[in-house]
DNA sequence: CTGTTAGCGCCTTCAA
DNA sequence: TTGAAGGCGCTAACAG
């Protein structure tokens, strides 16, 4: 009753197991074409489908492709998960998926797994930390790639390196210009804007909102402005929607303060949307609107939220294209920097786009 | 360069490879202590991973667990496959993950690649459809699912049977009842609500949308409405702008021909969410406002939209459960149907709330 | 309680 | 070109 194994069909087919692999796999060429048909016939009649553990176990490569996210409902992984899904699908593997909720303990478990499964590559995809708390699982982590990359595994970290890891051979950062761009979006945000501007940012040692803090503060001085005030939260829908209660009290006060809506206005930047909506959310709760009574910007471009009014300005993040370019990364053809010698630019090289929306418009 | 084996734990332990296994994985119980400590020594300082390839090539089961979906960047999709992960993670077991647009071919496409993997079930989202296009590619991935589990398998599918499947022993159905649902919201809809109706649903033959569409008009009728006039789009937030579009020029002339607002209004039923979105947008960018101009109700209450305004009337789903239930069902300790038989409640009986909300109120 | 002996299903040298 | 033999790493029956 088990699936029926490539011996049967040989044996169906009067052939030896031997040729019977080669015609059904494209070892060399396929032998004598009535021998051939044959084969394939008996397979056919047998609905025989070849046991990939047993191909992989005698190749010693599975086809597999392992990722590893925060969290797959979360719309910015389900974004980089599609992107790799469909470069998986063209270089026919298959994708195996891990979600960790972010810490790197459960993260270098996931390595461990897809070691154990023997996956050809591993993409990660979440932001790395370099809070005190997580020194020892990121320190195991980096040991846990080790290992796999000198047991031939290839490796792709989507953003940053993880921490404390060195570079093994296989092992690719797909680079993603968080810090440029966030300082960019500060400084198209200050020309059109007089007020201040307050951050909203992750928990400090979140290494992807750290850039887009210290880059967006970067983008106002060069823009002549104040640096902004950084409040920190969680780094999801709830944690903008903390700080964003703790604004709206603020801009109440201030409002009731000077006696009118005329007071100088807060623009918010929120290191990606979701924090973004969450504050917007917070803020509507208390009586706001925007932009009447404050600014409000993201990062990320989640695609889910293009329909939220006012239509959040932010930063577009190609998320697609870092999880197919990360995948190919980590392809079999893509060992070397072919690429980027012979192509001009690297292949991993993903570049953004600041999109001011409504939510940032300096008109009342 | 390769991963150590385990005869090469057992050799640096001085031990047969059958005791090693036996201590580094749980058959029956440890052996001498101090030859158990041993054993776990030598891994460790082996860095010993299992070869999953090779035990589950021995065990014939490969602890592998298929998720397949339309598109896993779609937030149903993405909700559905962290409840899998989830209830995967408890059992132990990893997701493969493969996306197919939905058509059946490409699904039969992955189940056949699950098959070879060995995977020990798989568990199939997304709507089925019974248009005459895809009755070959039904059938063929009918006949697959069968093989698959006369092999052993198990199948569980989010929503309807495969259109033309027999139900082998192993394939189970996590029943959604849209149909129940549409009509609860219908009834509740016409309670609050003077105008006529009209249905965005999905092609004709997708069975989700169907049912949502029958239900809704059941649930009218019930409440002495006459019966809403459909509109056929795609299944997604484009076929609902589409459909938006066109109701926008029907209400907007309505508006003229009455010479005022005060004509009656339209509630517009999406049947999902994204498509309610969709519809929405298309109303708004032609300048109706809404709930002021016309209502609108969606299906499934995606997290990510809930701050959508004006907030979405909708029947919220739980889909994390849904995936939960369903890779559960097809658990090793799932086969029978005791827990239906001892608990009451059969553990797939998902049931959903109608949640009413701002884009539905009757008040202008 | 431990070691020995066969495979699990396939691929890949090697001879023929 | 085709077949025979060995092994990929592990587990599961036996035997000791």
């Amino acid at each position: 009753m088990a699936a029926s194994t490539l011996t049967e069909v040989a044996r169906l087919a009067g052939v030896s197991p031997a040729t019977a692999s080669r015609v059904l796999n494209g070892s060399a060429r396929t032998p004598g074409k009535d021998i051939a048909e044959r084969v394939r016939q008996a397979a056919e009649s047998l609905g025989y489908i070849p046991n990939a553990q047993a191909q992989g176990l005698a190749k010693s490569s599975s086809g597999l492709i392992g990722l590893i996210v925060h969290d797959i409902a979360d719309p910015y992984f389900a974004a980089i998960a599609r992107g790799v899904q469909e470069a998986a699908r063209e270089q026919r593997r298959m994708v195996l998926l891990a979600t960790t909720g972010g810490g790197p303990a459960e993260e270098k478990e996931a390595v461990a797994a897809f070691a154990a499964r023997r996956a050809d590559s591993i993409v990660i995809a979440g932001s790395r930390s370099c809070r005190d708390e997580d020194r020892d699982g990121n320190a195991e982590l980096a040991a846990e790639l080790d290992r796999y990359c000198r047991n031939g595994g290839r490796v792709a970290v989507v953003g940053h390196p993880v921490v404390g890891a060195t570079a093994p051979d296989g092992y690719h950062v797909v680079k993603v210009p968080n810090q440029e761009l966030a300082a960019r979006l500060a400084t198209e945000l200050a020309g059109g804007w007089d007020g201040d501007f307050v951050i909203v940012g992750g928990p400090e040692g979140l290494l992807t909102s750290d850039d887009r803090v210290r880059g967006f503060q970067e983008g106002l001085e060069r823009a002549g402005r104040r640096r902004a005030e950084v409040l920190r939260s969680a780094f999801n829908r709830s944690g903008g929607y903390d700080a964003g209660l703790e604004l709206a009290a603020r801009i109440k006060a201030a409002q009731s303060a000077e006696g009118g809506a005329a007071a100088s206005k807060l623009c918010i930047f929120a290191v990606n949307d979701v924090m973004a909506i969450g504050a917007a959310a917070a803020l509507r709760s208390e009586g706001l609107r925007i932009p009447r009574d404050a600014a409000i910007a993201g990062f990320d471009d989640i695609e889910t939220l293009r329909d939220f009014r006012p239509a959040l300005s932010t930063v577009r993040l190609p998320l697609e294209d870092i999880g197919r370019l990360a995948t190919r990364a980590t392809g079999r053809h893509a060992a070397g920097g072919d690429s980027e010698a012979a192509g001009g630019a690297p292949a991993g090289d993903i570049t953004g786009e600041v999109t001011l929306r409504r939510s940032t418009e300096a008109a009342a």
